[in-house]
Order: C-alpha cells, then structure tokens, then sequence
DNA sequence: CCTTGCCTTGACGCCGGTGTCAAGCCGTAC
DNA sequence: GTACGGCTTGACACCGGCGTCAAGGCAAGG
C-alpha cells in the first residue's frame, strides 16, 4: 500500500503518515522506487494513533500503544506500559476537568453577577 | 510608576506588559526619557486580564473587560459587551467539559478492559 | 515529447503568551 | 571616568501537530 492510499483510508495526510513516521510511530518499508510500502496493519495502528490524538495524547504517549498493538494485541491499551500512561492521562484529565469546573463557576458568577449590577457603558 | 514596579506589583514581567500594550489592553504614558509611565488604575487593569488569561482567555476576548473596567465600572464583567464574550467562553468551556468527560469514560472503560484482559508483552 | 499524478526530502508557517538575548540610551553613585 | 541598573526597541525561541510550498524523481498514457 502507497503513502497516498493509506492516508485516504485513514482519513488523513501523506504528510502526517511521515510525521508519524519520523517519530517513530508507523513503518514502512520501501519500493525499488523509494516509495514507502505499507502493511495492512498499520492501518489498525493510524486508527489507534489517530484516536488517542483525538483524546488529548500527545504522540509520546501513544508509542506504548502502538508497540502493543504489534506485539499482537487485540487492543493498543491492554498493555502495562500503555495502562501506566493511561492512568496517567486520567489523573491529568480529572485534573483538568476539576479546573475548567471551577472557571465555569467563576464565570456562571460573575454573569449573574453582571445580569444584577447596573454599568456604565464602555469607553 | 515604571515598568519594572507595575510588573512586580502584578507579579509579571516587563516583557509581558509591553506585550500587553502592544495589544491594545494596557495604557503608559512616558517620561521625557522615553520610560514608560503608567498610571495607579493600571494595576487593576493587569490583574483583570492576568485573571481572565488564567481561566482561558484569549487577549482579544479580554479587551471588552478592559474597557468596562477603564468606562469607571467596579468590575471589567458588567458590560454588555464582557457579558457577550462571558456567555460565549462559558459556551466554549460547557462545551469542553462535555468533551472532556466522554474522553474521561472512554479512558476509563479502557482502563478496567484492560485490567481484565490477559496481554501479550509488547515488543 | 509532454502532461499528469503519484511519490520523495527539506524547510518554513501557525497559534499565543512569554523568555531571552542584543545593542543601546539614561541617570546615579562611586 | 566608569560601573551599574533600569529602561528602550527588535527579533528569535518555544511547544505540537500538522499545512503547505519548493524542487525534483518516477511511471503511465496521450
């Protein structure tokens, strides 16, 4: 399978397959032409990088994934090391959600607090 | 007041003032010697935006709280204009929390499929 | 032969808020 | 005089995941 043909099953770009490519994240091998060669598999493997993306990883995080994936894995999550990231992220992403929780109270108040109090116009 | 003393009054540095000035949001005069000079009310000015930066603001979208604040009023959120933006980034941020949690669960499910299922070592 | 369309590598642009370095002016203290 | 610290403008660096342009090779079809 050719860059091309790939990123269109993927969904994606030639230029992303290479940028995953350059950090270590898909394989290819070469034709006579110098034309990356891909394997069926690393369709799977742009899916997982592609939703893991999606889900606020960064390609760092998803290498134990991917390796889990082509040590035969059913699924790229179901490794220890892909587990220890995962839990990881999930402490980052409760921390996240406990701060965005509370700006959105800061600001449900101070639009209450605004709906109440008379203003001078700007400028 | 100098540059140097409003950024250690706001708790930033030199460099940020001036880049907020050069985005329209903080006011100097100057001095024969070409310093800034920056009026007492300024300090508040920082403070709102150094705030509103903090709970995801963009510079642009603080702009309107600068001018409240700067139209007299005790606060830069009572304008309609700072009401506008409010309702637009609590829009953004509901939004994101939506988001945001189903990442949550999906890792989560994830997680627990993952303490249940055997795996083969990656690599 | 020329076009078309795939591929290649390399490199810059973006976004946003700041750090940081450069080179130079100003005033004060020694 | 000179050293020092504060100020000035200008400009590059950063982070991350790409978009996008440049310049070129390769194969197929007219």
């Amino acid at each position: 399978m050719l860059i091309g043909e790939l990123a269109e099953l993927a969904g994606t770009s030639p230029r992303t397959l290479r940028y995953y490519e350059e950090h270590g994240l898909v394989r290819a091998g070469r034709d006579a032409n110098g034309y990356r060669q891909y394997d069926d598999g690393e369709l799977r493997v742009v899916h997982e990088i592609r939703t893991l993306l999606a889900s606020g990883f960064g390609l760092d995080d998803i290498r134990p994934f991917v390796a889990c994936l082509r040590a035969g894995n059913s699924a790229g999550h179901v490794c220890p090391d892909s587990v220890a990231v995962l839990r990881r992220k999930i402490a980052e992403v409760d921390d996240y959600l406990g701060q965005l929780t509370e700006v959105r109270e800061r600001l449900h108040d101070q639009l209450n607090q605004a709906l109440e109090s008379p203003c001078r116009r700007a400028r």
